[in-house]
DNA sequence: GCGAAACGGAGGTAGGTACTCAACTTCTGT
DNA sequence: ACAGAAGTTGAGTACCTACCTCCGTTTCGC
């Protein structure tokens, strides 16, 4: 006698379907991590050897591929929350958390589109980054309770930092990956209750031409 | 007798096409400040009450428009500039310019557009925005030189600041236009060679319903 | 009242992308 | 060995968006 289980699970993907499947998932994983969630299904395609008819014979819609790939990165970003809230100073939890994030985002262009509020995703990411949100909040709370981050920062704040700090990523990422350490950097000496003396920047400001080839690729958004 | 002038010149329009000229320039003026430039033309055509092809009479193409439309736009920011160096305190000087700056980006989304390095707008407009990157170059040294900035800020780390902040109109411009005026702040303090206690915030943050709407509104830029 | 200038706006053109489908190929159990 | 189920393919479809053109019609100025 067959189980509930057995019902619901679908047959054994056929030997050669298995394969191109991981190679699917493998291209699409680091199209959208180096090129971000913009990508084309026929570039994926291609990235992985197959047909665009393959790629939807596994995964239905855009969509349902992105949220294959990225309720596990959206979870390192959690994880990092919650080794943050674990830290003894509140201040060095948030500090810590921050960082990872904006690390695993510099790293993972189509994981800061999806922290950054776009709409992509579906369902689970969805639910994965409401979770994320929470811990954050918890994290900001205990950072101002401790006296360290300014009392007038508010938890409502934080996705706007991200998403402020977000855009030198994408402004800086092809011609200075570690530029945002910079401007982290500022941004947290702003953010210090109290502080005497400025702490030293972490990574070098862009000569002339990083920063013209910067501003020639920047496109700004809207419609 | 002719002189060059007169052949330069070309002749007078005629009554109707001279005030389609004004409410095409006027439309388009608001329209770029309010939605930037990516409004369409039809869109621009509409609102003066004409129709496209009145405006490609006049403006041959969007790039012309738009060049004929900025430039003294970005004088404005040049200008501030030109206050900023005036001031006696090189410190206050360049605060005063960053906040205008940042102040006219606020109420004008294309010239926002304009400033942070896309590519639109044709010669007139690159001219201005050259000379405007140099008087912001001299700002920021005079404050450096003074040691009220911190030491280890670039000149060629301003375009990337003013990316930054502008990514917060972008957020929260349909939800808090004032918004950008925590984050600025927070930012100063950050850049301040030395300070106490932090500088009070002058806007609101976000809360939890105007969070959600601009997350759902933003989307990242890339191709 | 005539000729030149200006107008309007439907549609041409170009570019881009998610997704489909019918003809063909490969796998696997017997 | 082979049947037929499962899988593959990629040109093609459908759709969108936005700049710009063209030409029949209207308005202006002399």
């Amino acid at each position: 006698m067959t189980n509930a289980r057995d019902i619901d699970a679908d047959p054994p993907l056929r030997r050669d379907a298995e394969r191109n499947r991981r190679l699917i998932l493998d291209a699409a994983a680091s199209a959208f991590a180096e090129r971000g969630l913009g990508v084309t299904m026929d570039e994926i395609a291609q990235h992985a050897g197959v047909g665009v008819g393959t790629v939807y014979r596994r995964f239905p819609n855009k969509e349902d591929l992105i949220d294959a790939l990225f309720v596990d990165r959206l979870d390192e970003v959690t994880q990092a929350a919650d080794e943050g809230l674990a830290h003894e100073d509140p201040w060095d939890g948030l500090v810590w958390f921050l960082e990872r994030s904006l690390q695993l985002q510099a790293q993972n262009q189509g994981l800061k589109e999806l922290v950054s509020g776009t709409s992509h995703g579906r369902e689970r990411v969805t639910v994965a980054r409401e979770r994320l949100v929470q811990k954050v909040r918890e994290l900001v709370d205990h950072a101002r309770a401790a006296g360290t981050l300014r009392e007038d920062f508010d938890a409502f704040d934080t996705p706007v930092l991200q998403t402020m700090l977000g855009s030198v990523l994408d402004f800086s990422h092809d011609v200075s990956p570690e530029l945002w350490r910079r401007f982290f950097a500022i941004v947290l000496d702003g953010l210090r209750a109290r502080r005497d003396a400025p702490t030293p920047l972490p990574a070098a400001a862009l000569d002339e031409h990083q920063l013209d080839r910067a501003m020639a690729a920047w496109k700004s958004p809207r419609r």
